[in-house]
DNA sequence: CACTCGACAAATACGTTGTACACGCGGAGT
DNA sequence: ACTCCGCGTGTACAACGTATTTGTCGAGTG
């Protein structure tokens, strides 16, 4: 039913709605003023603990006590919103003053990176690792900082860079989509998950055709340790960059 | 929750097929002009044409020429769909013979997972790397076969394939993030996509707080050059897992 | 101090999306 | 020949992003 509950109906009878009237509705509106933190803040809480989905102009909305479309006087749209979302969380990045050796300083790089995350899981679906926001550009500037001058020219910095960033941002994406994975389907522990995926898994290995990755499943002891998978893998890159680069 | 449509009886033995036990199981019948194969086909010549946004139940189901609810028999909703384009896609990866040596196998494998990904742009938004579908599976039983016979232990062996699949994965990704803003700022060349990028670029130098940016941007010549990125950050990889692990 | 006006938020509306549900049809098994 | 089950159709709905219109606050001006 298309009601309509305004009282300005009839105002001939009643030229405006009476003090009463007019006391008891809702809020006078508080006025509250938006700015793009807060935005970006109130699009960060709801992504952290509802997911990135979760974020719809009309939930950020309420989330800000604004009307659904009040955000749209601060980003152009959707895609501006989660830009700054992102910028907004490189913004929490701790970038400590860069260590004696290049090798510590993006050891750490990455190791914040991932943290950062972790803490969001969201982010690796949402950024790019190499968006051109004010916060997300002072992780390769710490990192150029930290590469120079061992005698790599400017594409050199940038390969090692990019590695490195490739791979913590996919290692980081990889964790997040298993742990997506496990939530949405109400997993909550490794065992759990195995015994979850345990018909596609024992179809797929019935099948023969996977003997490799069938003695994998038997004999590995590491599976549930993404940590450990991250810092062998970080090694990895950092020892090939080492040894590829003589430095 | 107590959710199980269970339409009809017969499942009892099994909650449900999985998708890949439902998709090799004999051609159920020649009389319906619907199949997952067909279905997976059109989905992806959507994608690879129109982008990934463009796959819409209802846009697909006009490509298969039914209605917008037929595809339903076959998939349980997009998710599945997207499976399946993905697990298509990866069938069509060229797995060459192994070649003598580890590196040798690894690199080609991450060449053409290079070549699939700019083939189909979307696929890198849609799969993670280690999906339990058939064909992805194919992958890391390739590269497992590749790295057997050095002595390594199962989990050194996936955290290597990781490594890999992860830099591949997430390298494709980067190229394919700036053609796709390229495309849809309407830029064709490199130089187009500078000035097009020249305002934002110029306000984020002109802080001052990226000198040594600033310096890249100045000195780097190779900075259109993807492949060039490619290959240098792989070789990067390689060489780590070669002198890490000493293979 | 009254008044105006521009900036901002509220309200409403439209087109599109994924998908639940009930229906009709047509060939295979009895 | 009749039945039944699997397959495609049609209709419907809630939720989404966002264009457009409408109201209202508060600073600037005389």
């Amino acid at each position: 039913m298309p009601t309509q509950q305004a009282p300005t109906g009839d105002d001939h009878d009643q030229p405006q709605p009476s003090l009463w009237e007019r006391l008891d509705r809702p809020a006078p509106a508080p006025r509250s003023t938006l700015t793009p933190q807060r935005i970006a803040e109130a699009a960060v809480a709801i992504a952290d603990t509802e997911g990135l989905d979760a974020v719809t102009m009309r939930r950020l909305a309420t989330a800000l006590g604004v009307a659904p479309m009040a955000a749209y006087r601060y980003v152009s749209g959707k895609d501006e919103l989660i830009e700054l979302m992102v910028d907004s969380v490189y913004g929490g990045l701790p970038l400590d003053a860069p260590a004696a050796d290049w090798r510590t300083t993006m050891h750490a790089l990455a190791v914040h990176l991932r943290a950062m995350s972790l803490a969001h899981p969201w982010i690796a679906r949402a950024a790019t690792p190499f968006s051109l926001s004010p916060h997300q550009l002072a992780v390769p500037e710490r990192a150029f900082a930290a590469l120079a001058g061992h005698g790599l020219d400017a594409d050199t910095t940038m390969a090692i860079f990019r590695t490195v960033a490739i791979y913590v941002h996919g290692s980081s994406a990889t964790d997040i989509a298993l742990q997506d994975l496990r939530r949405s389907r109400g997993w909550s522990d490794g065992d759990e998950t195995r015994v979850g995926l345990a018909p596609r898994m024992s179809y797929l290995m019935g099948t023969g055709r996977y003997p490799a990755y069938q003695q994998y499943l038997r004999q590995a002891t590491r599976k549930d340790d993404p940590d450990w998978h991250f810092e062998t893998g970080l090694d990895c890159v950092l020892d090939g960059i080492a040894t590829h680069f003589g430095i």
